[in-house]
DNA sequence: GACGAAGATGAAATCGATTTCAAGCCGGAA
DNA sequence: TTCCGGCTTGAAATCGATTTCATCTTCGTC
């Protein structure tokens, strides 16, 4: 039963003052040599660590940050949060991991644990925000980023990517490649990230004058399950598309499971596109056509903003707008001559 | 600039003490009537939430537990989180993530979170123990629990599985079908869980009467790429397998990959098996035989463990073994006619 | 009507650190 | 020699809650 020894302990054993020992402690450059090195050899000895609860109730800062996503099980976020998390270690903070599984009661309890003082800032990258905060103000001058999705006239600082030309680019993909018939999995709409894929994929076909018949566009939730029964109900149209636009990889993975399943050729029969580049794209056969964003980097940069706001400093409302690329591999093909 | 509400502020606002506040808000019953709903009242309407610093200084708890991974950007772990999660949720437990990389500074780190009373347990999900606190027998007492993996020797409650048997269950359904040559890939050894896979895969090898040829078992470390990397190895053997048993799921989706890869069919050439039913064994083609584990009903019982460890309660030190499953899908089949 | 028990509440101690404020000491300048 | 300023250091206040201990009612019982 050791018991953990506390900072009057330390000072006790040297007969100084635990004032002296948290200064020594916290590197102020305030302690003189021989006793510093003293307290600071004591320390180790004792294996003194400073209670963090007491530690936070007085500075009145957590030296932690919340990252909060819709789904943990997907591994879209855990990239992002590497580079949270490696730009956080490098200031001395820590991250704890929030999900909400869209469910509106966690998602404001997580914003209660911000003002609790069990975390300084929030990283959010959920597609909105809980009802009751909203309504009531309360969001405004919080330290909170916006990451990955949109949320809009929140007053919150975002960093994302270009969604709307991302998808856009890739439905051009499709279009160069002959098709003409291309429909899309959207993710859960009126959301901001999803509606603007889905509008790059409109955009797209408008632009090469290209129709979008009844039916071509399937509400999806970004889950597996549900690509691959919405893939079902394209293959089920009067006339199906030779390509399917996914909004996200795990939809697209959902529908080329349906297509293997039907005994459909990926992509001698249907081309399918993903979105996001999760981390199995490149091993599912065939390896996924799919658009890539820089998930670390993402995470790092909104990291950095966040702390930037914790520091009480002031941050550009404009979205920070990071890269992406397309990238084309196994998915997608010419289309097969018409019937 | 909101200020937030302390303890005093409600109290004041009703002329009585912080003390009744707080018993009234901690529902002890000590609170008669009239004050009580109207000090609930007060503090829904100033939206008055306890400071946790201040609440963890003073009841020496902090109410939340760490998990411990040793990668997060497995997916493998994000189920068992789950289960830990809603275990925790229900006690009134909220969950900090930790990510080791198999970095054994980071690892102490988490059990100095420990010590400094960030969490008041922890969910370890690594293979091994920091050497420095091994050393120093600073383990034996402290509220962990092990789970899906195995430390030898170190005095703490495991949650698991029977790896040793799972693994050759699987590797009997492989000779069941007929195979004869069949090589592994491995986790990173010497570790518990990996060894354990790898004994079950000798064990039913030599019950079987069959030979492991030299190469047969390839060193790999649970990831993707290793997996395909060594899958290529394999092929390249003089006399290469004509089954794969993987440690992992991983590993298998790196040597399927390389099987279509190089134009070998899966099952008809080779057949593969993994190891833990990742959510994406299913989804990719064809469909993963592995072996299933119940990875949501471990972490909830783990973290049930937990909290009876965090209780003072004692628990038994024999591992709780949890029963695996399985799962005969599409990379598995009868062994091709002997060339 | 008096006494004891139970119930409701408040005052003050407490958790363990950090930080403010004050004091002591020393050295250099006038 | 005296005074001032800069280092070190310590005593005590502080952060915001919970909890112990004490006080004061109130009610029931004899």
């Amino acid at each position: 039963m050791n018991e953990r020894p506390r900072i009057k302990d330390v000072a006790k054993r040297l007969g100084v003052s635990p004032a002296t020992v948290s200064r020594a402690l916290s590197g102020s450059g305030l302690v003189a040599e021989p006793t510093l090195s003293r307290i600071l050899d004591v320390a180790r000895e004792l294996n003194y660590r400073p209670n963090v609860s007491a530690r936070n109730l007085r500075t009145q800062r957590s030296m932690s940050v919340l990252m909060v996503v819709r789904d943990i099980g997907n591994p879209f976020y855990l990239e992002v949060m590497k580079g949270v998390e490696q730009a956080a270690r490098e200031a001395g903070y820590s991250v704890l991991m929030g999900n909400t599984e869209n469910d509106p009661d966690r998602e404001s309890e997580y914003f209660d644990m911000l003002r609790d003082g069990h975390a300084d800032g929030m990283i959010l990258m959920t597609g909105k925000l809980p009802a009751r905060l909203e309504a009531e103000g309360l969001v405004g001058g919080l330290p909170v980023v916006v990451a990955l999705e949109t949320i809009e006239d929140s007053g919150l600082p975002h960093v994302q990517i270009d969604n709307f030309a991302a998808a856009q680019d890739a439905v051009r993909h499709l279009i160069e490649l002959g098709h003409r018939r291309i429909a899309h999995i959207t993710g859960p709409l009126p959301e901001g990230m999803s509606t603007l894929r889905r509008d790059g994929w409109r955009a797209a076909m408008a632009g090469a004058k290209l129709p979008v018949p009844d039916g071509y566009e399937q509400l999806g939730d970004y889950q597996l399950h549900t690509g691959q029964v919405l893939c079902g109900r394209l293959l089920d149209l009067p006339e199906p598309p030779t390509a399917i636009f996914c909004a996200n990889d795990e939809s697209a993975f959902g529908a080329v499971h349906e297509l293997h399943r039907r005994g459909r050729a990926v992509p001698d029969d249907v081309s399918v596109v993903g979105f996001d580049d999760i981390y199995l794209s490149e091993a599912i056969f065939p390896p996924l056509t799919t658009v890539s964003q820089p998930r670390a980097d993402i995470g790092r940069e909104s990291m950095s903003m966040l702390l930037e706001l914790i520091a009480g400093g002031k941050v550009a409302l404009d979205p920070i707008v990071m890269p992406t690329e397309l990238k084309i591999r196994g998915t997608t093909g010419p289309v097969a001559k018409p019937n």
